[in-house]
DNA sequence: ATTATCTATAGATCTATAGATAATGC
DNA sequence: ATTATCTATAGATCTATAGATAATGC
């Protein structure tokens, strides 16, 4: 019933991803103890010996979801640049995709976590807020360089981050993807009109 | 312990708004019928004389909720017409505002309950997306009459939502606040370039 | 007589803890 | 000897129900 101590700190990165990707899918509310040790291939009883509390691991999975963001993006920008593609249509396409809409417990932790973690415990704001700092830094960097400001940065985000929202509240395939597609569409080109 | 049809079905309706109210605040599984039956001056015993199960009260009180918005915009956008203002002006002033940034119990559902309650109840969704179809819809008879299309509503209400949201998250106050600010320039003019 | 509401509680579930167990690590 | 994990359970809370109560409405 022991093991060593490398493959215990292995089981507690275990417990701390499962309860990334759980608190994602069904909210932090929404998943107990025993579900979550349980993915991580556990029992219950031995979540004390790992975690002060529940609260202390929803911030921890919290950090580790949040801090994986910027990490993807960067990585996507860096290939497009590689490839002398646009940046911010690199992390566009991705971000607004149909893929990323669908698996919530794997994407973006602010939108995945954030509202929901948010309720749960306050006191996580200064974590999230950090998120977002960084999320849109590399927003930042990815805009076109004319002009580009921090601002632009705030609002792209805002567009990226609400469309994915909504089109996850949405019922019909092509409907959601005309929420997806119009957000990708202004965000790559503010200036631009769309008819209908 | 009897009262007339008329006050029952006031404290239904009571009820409703109190569930609208509270499930904003602290999310769907963040309250139990009885808090929510206290905010409405009731016991809990009472619940299921007027509501089959939790999840019903949560589908009413999602349906009253999201039907607000658009009824809420209208007025504003009507309002804004008669002074000859803009009314996607005091759209965005209104929604991109700190007091309902502030205010999650009273404010728009798509972002105060959606995330939430499409995750404790997926059969939700045809409802919130008539609500997306219909804030939407608002938003492109407001929009400035030049080409403004159904495509650029959608935008523009992606970056809304998605800047509540992210300021929403937020502990400083003059970031979170930079946030509004950034989204509602990008919505009132997305054309323009703004300089740090 | 009907019924909206109340008191009381059953049954399930959730967080947290206690004590046992068995393999590691000194 | 230490300790990571397991079994078992305490205590709290939550949804839902049962039966009592008292005022309405025919």
């Amino acid at each position: 019933m022991k093991v060593t101590r490398a493959q215990a700190q292995a089981n507690r990165q275990a417990v701390v991803e499962a309860a990334g990707r759980l608190f994602r899918e069904h909210g932090v509310k929404g998943v107990g103890l025993a579900e979550l040790m349980g993915a991580a291939g556990l029992t219950h009883g031995g979540f004390y010996k790992q975690f002060g509390s529940k609260d202390e691991l929803v911030a921890e999975a919290c950090g580790v979801a949040l801090a994986a963001g910027p990490l993807k993006w960067t990585r996507i920008a860096e290939a497009a640049g590689a490839r002398r593609e646009a940046p911010l249509a690199a992390l566009v396409r991705h971000y607004l995709s149909p893929a990323h809409r669908d698996h919530i417990g794997k994407g973006c932790a602010l939108a995945g976590l954030g509202p929901d973690a948010m309720r749960h415990d306050a006191s996580l704001r200064p974590r999230f807020e950090e998120a977002v700092r960084a999320h849109a830094e590399v927003i930042e960097h990815a805009l076109p360089p004319s002009g580009a400001s921090a601002d632009d940065a705030l609002a792209t985000l805002s567009t990226m981050v609400g469309a994915l929202l909504l089109a996850r509240m949405v019922e019909d395939e092509a409907f959601s993807r005309r929420i997806l597609d119009a957000a990708a569409a202004r965000v790559l080109d503010p200036a631009a009109e769309r008819t209908a």
